[in-house]
RNA sequence: GGGCGGUUAGCUCAGCCGGUAGAGCGCCUGCUUUACACGCAGGAUGUCGGCGGUUCGAACCCGUCACCGCCCA
């Protein structure tokens, strides 16, 4: 016998440990059957799982165990990525513990460290996600600095390097003081700051008390002005063009330019142009052929190339000095209060600086051009649709993609340097050392590039590197391309974008066919949880307080398409209880010796409850397999809830008690067993995808079995739906609700029992309630139900009082001597015609509208006759009610 | 400034092809009903953001405005 209550706990561990260690997650690459495929995108190595990652994953595991029963191959490739920046991050605080630097160890030395570490406690992530159920091939886990993937990587970065797609340049990045890296574009978060907008004097050359005022954010970058310019038909300068400026503090002359960067109406018209420190001005420079003076070092602190007063100063105190020495001048015409946007490092925290400095770069523009086509195509799919305008927002706009970064841990570039500086891209140092030897006749000394690349860039070749990619391997061709991509909407650019570019060139095919994009998990309040809002809610410990499947129930069930999840504890309580009601449910079916039966077949049942009950599920199985192919997990979720609580428990295992616990014959009692035991079945099955653990459970505590249930088939039933049997119990449902209904509105106690009578149903209603007579007795509390009531007996019942309803077309009465309030009845009656009343006036401003009669669709007008027939059959019934009530 | 999404019950949200506005939670009333109080039964609650249009008919389609959120400059 069941507990009482479901014990996640001591089950969720018993039955992960049974499924992984029987291979149960295995994907089968010799099976028949077609594969199904979804790439888990890999957690950083140093992550620990969040609230993103419960609901990211949890998907994932509904769609791959929903398709591993459907019959499919499923294979759901797991791993974890090297997170360049954040993982060295960690390992250099740790070694700043032991009073140590990265560089007191050197990099070989370092990088033996930073393996410890990831041999230590890399595996957090990866063991968090079995707590949450996660079903992945573990035995084909990958990591993206294995050395499978590292050759991918390097046979990649070659390959492109010799089709002119990666290339060296010096140009501006994105630079992290603080990290002494670079960093790109989406690894830099733009912040509101309320700073200042300095306007300073420039002296013109040549013409005494002439100056041309310029308004800057960051006046210390006058430094390596190089330039001032000003919109070509701003009148207010066009005679100033061509002439120069004596730069303050430097005595440097540079000239004025016409650019149409500068907007007249922006501060003065003109600006300062810094090339070497800002993006847009670097765009200005090169126009216009200026010089570029980096005045900064890695620390963002002044270099020699400024004045010698200013050296080694770091920008913010370079900037309160230059301020106060133009203010000395009397060059600073004023500071006005003003609100912009700052770069920060995103991982660093600081402001970064844009830097020039020589990095290697992917030719992104040419790459995404296939991969925008894609998309246009219909080749690879986004869900909600509406995601692909972001996708395509960002590849037509495509900047070239900065890939090297001044750090250690990452896969190193594939480049050596010969004497000269010219460099030799190879996948090897042989290579690299004989392609040297071609080039410069004679063997050279080489020295290998320091710089590392962007993690990005080895998770771009995730679909196929952990396929095996370069070889041809059977994975490759059998899995790639894959499924479904499952991610959120904040790594479209970041992730799915390059592997769109990297698979389309490398893999002639798209990564995914559908990339589902799933929102962002807030707080109830519908902020986004963050450590410094202490929002944050910790997955595990709901795990630990409701249960696994309660939670990923919850998520499901949240996760509608195109909205964000404001989770609140509350409805992962609630779908506790629906696992506690499942698990009840389970209980009581055992009580009653529902055993599954071997064999057994819906189609066959005889009893009209199980007909109806067979019809329900198989009508169940069908919602909740299209629900989940088209992503929509909110409806999946939906429709089972709804299916085992307001049908089967509800109503069906009420329905079926007389049977099971009254007198009926043993054939009925039998097949009524056999079939609640295969509606539980049916429905363990069912809530699998979304409850792994609860239902595994049951299937082996309700049959005893020894298989598992996430490797059994999908239910698939056709030619169970019976329009009788629905027809039939929705009647007794309707009949059964009605009499609560004003049992309970009349006050008559649960305690009472009382009798109901019927007269003038038609013979298949009389029928039915002769069958069901014992049913709708039990469920409405009833002592008697007497569908075929003499009229004496009627008479009797009203000279006592008694209150009456409609059901369809026909009167029931209950005879409630004594306790009835005849004006409470009457008015009760009086509520009820007017509701009819109201509904029958609209259908029949409908159907007096001649537009309405001759325009709508046949069918709809029917529909709204016949509705009309209906409301007023029901309403004169109530007059008559009424009229009996007054006789009485 | 550009783009996307949202606005439906007290809260969180469904609502398909335009044809009777729904669920869960919360709230109120009653209940030790032989699986379940993590429960059962019943009940109340709507200007579907505003305005205009299309249509026989609009929560749904179109336009417009307002407000909220996000992304990009």
């Amino acid at each position: 016998m069941l507990e009482k209550t479901y014990r996640p706990a001591e089950v969720e561990a018993k039955h992960y440990g049974r499924w992984e260690s029987s291979g149960a997650f295995a994907a089968h690459g010799d099976s028949p059957h077609a594969p199904y495929t979804i790439m888990m995108p890999p957690p950083n190595v140093t992550g620990s799982l969040h609230m993103g990652h419960a609901l990211t994953f949890t998907l994932q595991d509904a769609l791959v165990r929903y398709y591993r029963m459907s019959g499919r191959d499923a294979l759901w490739q797991p791993g974890t990525d090297h997170a360049g920046i954040a993982t060295q991050m960690v390992v250099e605080r740790r070694l700043e513990a032991e009073g140590l630097t990265r560089h007191d160890l050197g990099r070989d030395a370092f990088i033996g460290r930073v393996w410890e570490w990831k041999a230590e406690s890399g595996g957090t992530i990866t063991r968090q996600l079995r707590r949450l159920g996660a079903s992945p091939d573990w035995a084909r886990e990958r990591f993206t600095m294995d050395e499978g993937l590292s050759r991918a990587v390097r046979k990649v970065f070659v390959a492109l390097h010799k089709q002119g797609l990666i290339y060296r340049a010096q140009r501006l990045v994105n630079w992290d003081p603080k990290l002494h890296t670079a960093i790109s574009d989406l690894e830099v978060e733009q912040r509101e700051v309320k700073g200042h907008m300095w306007h300073i004097r420039y002296p013109v050359e040549g013409a005494e008390d002439t100056f041309i005022t310029v308004a800057t954010t960051r006046p210390e970058t006058m430094l390596g002005d190089t330039a001032v310019a000003v919109h070509p038909e701003d009148e207010r300068y066009t005679a100033l063009i061509g002439k120069r400026v004596r730069l303050p503090l430097v005595g440097r002359l540079i000239p004025i330019v016409g650019d149409e960067y500068s907007d007249p109406a922006k501060g003065t018209g003109a600006v300062k142009i810094t090339p070497a420190h800002d993006f847009n001005d670097f765009a200005v420079g090169t126009r216009h052929g200026l010089e570029m003076i980096n005045i900064f070092d890695r620390d963002a602190k002044v270099n020699d190339s400024a004045p010698a007063a200013y050296r080694g100063l770091d920008r913010y105190e370079a900037r309160k000095m230059v301020v106060a020495d133009l203010q000395d001048l009397g060059l600073l015409e004023r500071i006005d209060p003003h609100t912009h946007m700052v770069p920060y490092g995103d991982r660093s925290g600081v402001v970064i600086e844009p830097w020039l400095t020589d990095q290697w770069f992917v030719d992104a523009a040419t790459l995404a051009k296939p991969a925008i086509e894609a998309v246009e195509s219909g080749r690879t799919r986004f869900v909600p649709r509406h995601w692909e305008n972001t996708y395509f927002e960002w590849m037509r706009n495509i900047q070239p993609w900065c890939i090297s970064r001044q750090i250690w841990w990452g896969h190193q570039v594939p480049a050596w340097y010969g004497p000269d500086g010219r460099a030799f891209v190879e996948e090897t140092e042989a290579e690299a050392l004989a392609a040297a030897e071609r080039h410069y006749g004679k063997p050279a000394a080489l020295t290998r590039d320091q710089d590392v690349l962007d993690t990005w860039f080895s998770s771009a070749l995730w679909p196929f590197s952990t396929l095996g990619w370069p070889d041809r391997t059977h994975e490759l061709e059998r899995y790639y391309p894959t499924d479904v991509l499952v991610t959120g909407f904040d790594i479209i650019f970041f992730w799915v974008a390059r592997m769109m570019m990297m698979g389309l060139h490398f893999m002639g095919e798209v990564p995914f066919r559908d990339v589902y994009i799933h929102a962002l998990v807030r707080d109830e309040k519908g902020q986004k949880m963050s450590k410094s809002k202490g929002n944050i809610i910790d997955p595990l410990e709901l795990i630990d307080r409701y249960g696994c499947d309660a939670l990923r129930f919850t998520l499901c069930a949240l996760a509608a398409q195109g909205r964000d999840i404001k989770l609140a504890e509350g409805r992962v309580e609630g779908y506790r209880n629906f696992a506690t009601k499942l698990w009840n449910a389970a209980r009581f079916s055992q009580m009653n010796e529902c055993r599954p039966v071997e064999g057994f077949d819906p189609g066959t049942v005889t009893q009209t409850v199980n007909r109806w009950i067979a019809g329900k599920t198989a009508e169940t199985a069908d919602r909740v397999a299209q629900a989940l192919e088209s992503y929509r997990f909110d409806a999946a979720a939906g429709a089972v809830y709804q299916f085992v609580w307001g049908t089967f428990c509800d109503w069906y295992l009420e329905f079926t008690k007389p049977i099971l616990q009254g007198d009926a014959g043993e054939a009925a009692k039998a097949e009524t067993r056999a079939t609640t035991a295969w509606v539980l079945d049916t429905i363990l099955h069912l809530l699998h995808p979304f409850m792994p653990f609860i239902t595994e459970e049951l299937w082996a505590e309700m049959g005893g079995r020894s298989d598992m249930l996430m490797l059994r088939p999908w239910p698939r039933l056709d030619g169970l739906h019976d329009p009788a049997a629905e027809d039939e119990m929705d009647w007794v449902v309707r009949l059964v609700s009605a009499v609560r209904a004003v049992r309970a509105e009349m006050n008559v106690p649960p305690s009472a029992q009382v009798d109901l009578l019927a007269s003038g149903l038609t013979a298949t209603r009389q029928g039915w309630a002769k069958t069901h007579a014992d049913l709708v007795a039990r469920l409405a509390r009833l002592a008697d139900f007497v569908p075929h009531a003499g009229g004496d007996r009627i008479a009797q019942a009203f000279s006592h009082g008694a209150a009456q309803m409609v059901v369809d077309d026909a009167t029931f009465v209950l005879p409630l001597a004594g306790v009835i309030d005849i004006d409470k009845e009457r008015s009760r009656l009086d509520k009820e015609i007017a509701k009819l009343e109201a509904e029958i006036a609209k259908v029949d401003k409908k159907l007096a509208n001649p537009d309405f009669v001759a325009k709508a669709r046949p069918e709809v007008v029917e529909e709204q006759q016949e509705r009309r027939g209906e409301w007023l059959a029901a309403r004169d019934k109530l007059y008559e009610a009424l009229a009996r009530l007054s006789g009485a």
